[in-house]
DNA sequence: TTGGAATGTCAACAAGACTGACTTAAAACA
DNA sequence: TGTTTTAAGTCAGTCTTGTTGACATTCCAA
């Protein structure tokens, strides 16, 4: 074949399967955003609030610094996320001990409970899906989604794998 | 081993293996988004747009509820969208021959050509990814993602893919 | 001791989603 | 034929989540 040069077909790079693909992040993001978003309604939160509390969940005292990095958006905007998981006690600032600038975020016991509530719904899509599909295709699908990340988020996405 | 019904490891479904699934799928979205997202500011449309030139593009004369379906909005959040296209000469509605109450939705050459660059620059990701991870983690990427989206969703996903 | 970094706050704004109510036109039905 | 239903569009108001810009506070480190 001319079209191949390392010996394997070349087919799954068409401008076909990259639609495909395409299509398929779209939609699985829906299906993936989907049951959390049910149970955040109930408590009048948003999918700003499930990424700041997965996150603080993920990194327990974490400052604010990092957390913006992490997701990616302006302090104004994660600011007023924060403020109203403090005011109703799902997350707690900590003073830093060593650098009294730096604000260390912690869940309190409520923004576990919601966390693991959250975590639960999404898990239980993705665990079924990882079931249907097997453990090869599992590893594939990480190693797409790493290798599309912009370069910054890959390390961060590492250190979190490794922590 | 006690874990292992069918012969092969089950490690695979461990609470970090799905943890690692989730935070791949969001720092996965943000690069799949934004490469497009750069083209459109200079533009001045947003992804809503996008996702509508997307789905125009890819069903050539489809009615508005037929979008409405595969986008997953309201028809008052997809009607700001079309009508700022239709204003500046990206999309065309034309009035259904069989039912005139329909109207069909076509991309003008300014329309393609806009979306040939937003899918071009999605696409070039997206190709890079699959070039790094090779043919067997393409399918089991897709396959995962399939197997997460709602029902509904994964009908009409794999409709268009056989049309 | 002063410059810069980390944090937080205020104000204004925009995109993009939502609900609800309503109109128009045309098809389908009884 | 007359009524109901469907497809599309519109108006008004709201919400979440993002943005910029300006500014204050705290306090580490050179």
């Amino acid at each position: 074949m001319q079209n191949d040069r390392t010996g394997e077909s070349l087919l799954f790079l068409t401008d076909e399967q990259l639609r495909q693909g395409i299509e398929a992040m779209f939609f699985a993001y829906r299906g993936f955003t989907a049951d959390p978003d049910r149970i955040l309604e109930k408590y009048k939160y948003g999918r700003a609030h499930h990424r700041a509390m997965h996150f603080i969940n993920r990194v327990p005292g974490t400052n604010v610094n990092n957390l913006l990095n992490i997701l990616g958006v302006t302090k104004q905007s994660l600011n007023r996320v924060l403020r109203t998981l403090i005011e109703d006690n799902l997350v707690i600032l900590k003073v830093g001990s060593k650098d009294r600038r730096e604000r260390h975020l912690h869940l309190t016991d409520i923004g576990k409970s919601l966390e693991k509530q959250l975590s639960t719904a999404q898990s239980h899509r993705m665990r079924e899906a990882y079931r249907q599909v097997g453990p090869d295709s599992v590893a594939g699908f990480k190693q797409v989604l790493e290798a599309m990340m912009d370069p910054k988020l890959q390390i961060t996405y590492k250190k979190l794998r490794n922590s």
